[in-house]
DNA sequence: AACGCTGTGTAATAATATAACATTTATAAG
DNA sequence: CTTATAAATGTTATATTATTACACAGCGTT
């Protein structure tokens, strides 16, 4: 069981944002709507940011440089993503399934490589925007 | 079939610098290298980086910002790409799993998504690092 | 010739991320 | 309570990654 972290100050609010959109947000844009509450700094909310990262509260969107809040509670590590990204609405959804999880968490390559993460993106149209 | 594309001059360069390297190049060491050959300027490199990666000739790691030749023939489209990362050395393989390709290639989410593209990243530590 | 398309060269700037340093707060040990 | 230690903060400056804007050149098509 993963220790429950105490967030502090600065990392409560980062994450208060990310937690109230849907969708991906990046850093700067955080860092502008996080101005009111008293963070004034880039690196401040690049801080706050790695943390919920580290601890699995949010996830980095690689491709896109945004940040998402992850809503299952069971990836409390950020060890194992999965994300359909729409390349035209760009919407993003972390996807958890069983089979497709099991498939990359037993995946061995043949070089000896002993893996403890994965990210996984998919690209393509969603509903909408086909 | 894919057209068999003709590179241009500044594509040539940019392609032949990656292929020479066995790990990702970023693209301002890529500048850095290429101002001998005439390339000035970063959007020049950008430029013939986009093209190659769109062909397929060479692929984005992601996570790392940093470009590396396929060796694959068959992946001359760029969509269909999975990378396994050391994190102590930072040594980056290409992986051709045919099972796991297949597994991904057929997924299907629950909403309808028309994908038509991938990326996995495995992370963790290669022999040397363990 | 006129057009569309792709690529080029150059300068300027935007967007993303980190280094360095001084200080403060939280936690734990003696 | 005091001391030690780790983690977080605040601030300034800077590094790194990527794009916008504009003028023009080459090439194939009509
Ligand atoms: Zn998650
Ligand atoms: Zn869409
Ligand atoms: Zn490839
Ligand atoms: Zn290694």
């Amino acid at each position: 069981m993963q220790k429950q972290e105490t967030l502090t100050k600065n990392q409560k609010i980062v994450l208060d944002i990310i937690e109230k959109s849907s969708q991906p947000l990046k850093a700067y844009s955080i860092l502008f709507d996080v101005k009111k509450k008293g963070i004034n700094a880039p690196l401040q909310v690049y801080r706050a940011l790695d943390k919920l990262v580290k601890i699995g509260k949010i996830h980095k969107i690689e491709s896109r440089n945004a940040f998402i809040a992850c809503k299952n509670s069971k990836c409390q590590i950020a060890n194992a993503t999965i994300f359909s990204i729409c390349e035209s609405c760009e919407d993003v959804t972390e996807i958890h399934d069983h089979k497709l999880s099991e498939h990359l968490r037993d995946f061995k390559d043949n070089k000896g490589m002993k893996y403890n993460k994965y990210n996984l993106e998919f690209f393509g149209l969603c509903k909408k925007c086909v």
